[in-house]
DNA sequence: GACACGTCCGGGAACGTTCGCAAGGATCCA
DNA sequence: TGGATCCTTGCGAACGTTCCCGGACGTGTC
């Protein structure tokens, strides 16, 4: 049905390791016959069979990717980012979320594995053997968490949080709620409570919750009881809650209460009022865990230790939901 | 370096043949060996290589996914859709995004359509003749677009819009805009006019813009001067557009002016207030163009006649940012 | 003019799997 | 008991490509 390069090889005049030839090693063939080749080609409308091309040479030209959520609005700038980006250098990228169920993901695993040069695994649920099991298998970057041996992408928030607490408290603020609704407990949490302590400022936490919209909602009506002045939500969607309860309660933001999320989503910049937020750059994201997978499966071709952790800053994204503390 | 089925064969002393059956076709191997091969393969870590399964059966398990743009939030909940749908089908998902660009969708199609069994292609900018170039050559479906002999899902807004229009009128609203900020010609507009005659009420269209949250802002400040009480945007950006600016002139939402986005997108559910909406839904989109996408390939075998064209229905979700006609 | 070397090309094995064909054994009915 | 039939299994070709190896030819050098 589809042409293969034997065809073209009749087609064109020569043998097939030729046309393969003026295919993968353009300059192992004289220029006279790869034209005739590539014309011939075109004409027959041949493109190299990937599937052969695997089996033999044991490479897919696909990168995998999985992520928690795909609807999580966090994670699609990413993905376009990566497939941009490994389109450029002839991959294509195959992406599947695990819905952060462990049995889920591991079935997800299963199936793109196969089919992928490596695999970028961001939050994975797995245990850290059947990681480093995973590591031995295929090359692997893993994002947001952290495995001796394995590399690594780390998203540092550090920076931003301690951009918003200036912020926060250049405005006047002095007592401030975080909005924890993450599972796992090294989190977002920790350098919050660093920068708030570097600074001197007081913080309530509240949670863990779910990382819901509704979330937002209901610790909204906490925050007045607290005595705070702003919050800090454990990302947009949450934040967006917190707005849509301020407003529903009658509370102005940012007259009387500052809100500032985590993520910079789309989210973030089409609210009313519209979002500080502290952002990740999905492009930042991309490259470097892209670029750190094409590493490691082009360093598993040589040796393959010095596994290398990078790291992704933030920064604090001031808009319309921050603003002077009331003075009462 | 990985293991293959022959391993798998001298483990457990019968022929390559056989292990192929045991995962092919359990049936037709005695249930006493194909137990021995399952623990084997077990043991051993066996799972086929789809590269050489594809290549020499012809099929490849994935299906693929072309789509205007991911980071339109529109698409994540189809895609995710999809995906848990095929993978219970046993197969895996490829999606790519074209950009809406020509020659970056013409690329993308070619690498993604040799490692696919089948194509679902969203509202493409391709000719009518490549279509069905394309289509001749695999199993394909598209989305909004209508090419006779090609399978297709159709989302028809009309049921929504109409529900849209007799829920203005019925709080009361007499004149309302539309704002078009689509591309094609065909688009949002003509049900909308439709409607609005049918039901007698007077409808002022701007545009056509691009689908940009801006396009709202700007569409927003024109909306009184067209003594228009109500706004349909083209899409929910479109329409939180409108709704920021709305806020920023003072005017309020549904108070003074009732605002209805299109999509029904994780943002008109979290906006302030919450939009009012006319929803597509996701999982029937999944469930229609991936049954039908299926049928596709299955038809593909037997003679594949037949096009058919299923149609996705949309109904109004009301939430908070309509309401009554202000009383002048 | 012989030899070494480089360039360009063809032959053929190999990648891991599926599947058509056929052989062997068991079962069944007459 | 003999033959027909079914179930179970093995053999080997084929899928389309890459890549190693070697051959043919041309160029340069002493």
């Amino acid at each position: 049905m589809a042409v293969t390069i034997r065809e073209v090889a009749s087609a064109s005049g020569v043998s097939v390791s030729t046309v393969s030839r003026a295919f993968t090693a353009p300059d192992q063939v004289q220029p006279r016959t790869r034209q005739r080749i590539l014309d011939a080609a075109a004409k027959l409308g041949y493109s190299p069979n990937p599937a052969a091309r695997s089996l033999r040479g044991g490479s897919t030209g696909t990168l995998g990717m999985i992520i928690p959520d795909i609807a999580n609005p966090f994670f699609p700038p990413i993905v376009k980012a990566i497939q941009a980006r490994a389109r450029r250098q002839g991959y294509t990228v195959l992406v599947a979320d695990s819905d952060e169920h462990e049995t889920d993901e591991l079935a997800t695993i299963a199936a793109v594995s196969k089919r992928v040069d490596g695999l970028i695994l961001w939050a994975s649920t797995l245990s850290e053997a059947r990681l480093l099991e995973l590591a031995g298998q295929m090359p692997l970057v893993i994002v947001n968490r952290h495995v001796p041996g394995i590399a690594e992408v780390r998203i540092s928030l550090s920076a931003g949080i301690t951009q918003a607490v200036e912020h926060l408290r250049a405005y006047g603020h002095r007592r401030c709620v975080f909005i924890n609704a993450s599972r796992d407990e090294l989190s977002r949490g920790k350098s919050i409570h660093e920068s708030f302590e570097a600074l001197d400022l007081s913080i309530v936490e509240l949670g863990p919750y779910e990382p819901r919209f509704e979330t937002g909602v209901h610790a909204a009506t906490l925050v007045a009881a607290h005595g705070a002045t702003a919050v800090i939500a454990h990302n947009d969607l949450v934040a967006l809650g917190v707005l849509h309860q301020m407003s529903s309660l009658g509370v102005s933001v940012p007259g009387d209460v500052s809100v500032i999320g985590i993520d910079d989503t789309l989210l973030a910049s089409v609210s009313t009022p519209s979002l500080t937020t502290i952002r990740i750059d999905p492009e930042e994201i991309a490259a470097k865990a892209g670029d750190l997978l094409l590493e490691t499966i082009a360093g598993r071709a040589n040796s393959g230790d010095g596994t290398s952790v990078v790291e992704i800053g933030s920064r604090l994204v001031p808009r319309a939901s921050t603003g002077p503390a009331p003075t009462r």
